[in-house]
DNA sequence: TTCTATGCAAATAGTTTGCACTAAA
DNA sequence: TTTAGTGCAAACTATTTGCATAGAA
């Protein structure tokens, strides 16, 4: 693994964050999964390389560095996924896969909600959309 | 509390749940809430009217029947609100004050999302904004 | 009377924390 | 060498479940 831009290593010096195989590890697992992740799945691919408490202290270094973001959707556990691209998610209420959806809100719409809740500013926001997945809807 | 169209008692016959004095009592304070509470709250509010397994089993019940919506806002425990309008959260990412929003999003796009999800129907969506509310901002 | 709901306590499960040890810088 | 990160086990906390009893229909 070579320490250069856009790599897991150089993103973490770039975050002021020491690189250990843990680290190293973990973020690209996490890089690597193509929807939102769980820690016990996380530790069940680093196959021994970090254990759960680790990875759930990983995991609070990446958020403070806005390497990662932690996902509300599951109740029972809490999923994880890079930062990067901006989207949201479209999850299946029948079998509960979540899927990346590039749907932008129009611009105006956080300067909107502002104003009538009466905050001082809107940061982000997260959309999620439930449905059937077309694999459910054929049982 | 009499038995009208719209009153807690009315509702749950409705949805063809049994009024217990407990049913009756968390309905009432959950619409009484203006905004997401959670199962400690509602006990709180009971004044020993139930514990806290029967609030769970309750909101089930209620849930299952559409009566209420369960939130996954607050990561460590989940919140829970009426149905009714179909509204949106702004969360203040500080002292975690939830404020309704009526944020409406265009009608086309649950539908765009259920083309480039691959979905066979999209049901519902949930749409919460993330930011700094006034009183935070002062300190 | 019948069948479901409730209360209490015990069991689960995800997440966090203390502490001794290891390793990055 | 210094300071932060890790592993393990124990602690926490929200939520669920078993079972005997109470109560709605």
């Amino acid at each position: 693994m070579k320490d250069e831009k856009g790599t897991v290593g150089h993103d973490l010096k770039k975050a002021g964050l020491r690189m250990t195989p843990q680290r190293l590890a973990l973020l690209s697992h996490l890089r690597a999964a193509n929807s939102p992740i769980s820690v016990e799945e996380l530790v069940r691919k680093g196959k021994g390389a970090y254990d759960t408490a680790t990875g759930y202290r990983i995991l609070d270094a990446l958020i403070l560095a806005k390497l990662v973001r932690k996902i509300s959707i599951a109740s029972d556990r809490a999923l994880f996924e890079a930062t990067g691209t901006h989207h949201h998610h479209a999850v299946c209420t029948s079998c509960g896969i979540i899927v990346d959806v590039e749907a932008c809100l129009p611009k105006s719409l956080d300067d909107r909600v502002r104003v009538s809740a009466g905050f001082e500013r809107i940061d982000d926001h997260a959309l999620e959309f439930f449905g059937l997945c077309k694999r459910c809807a054929k049982k």
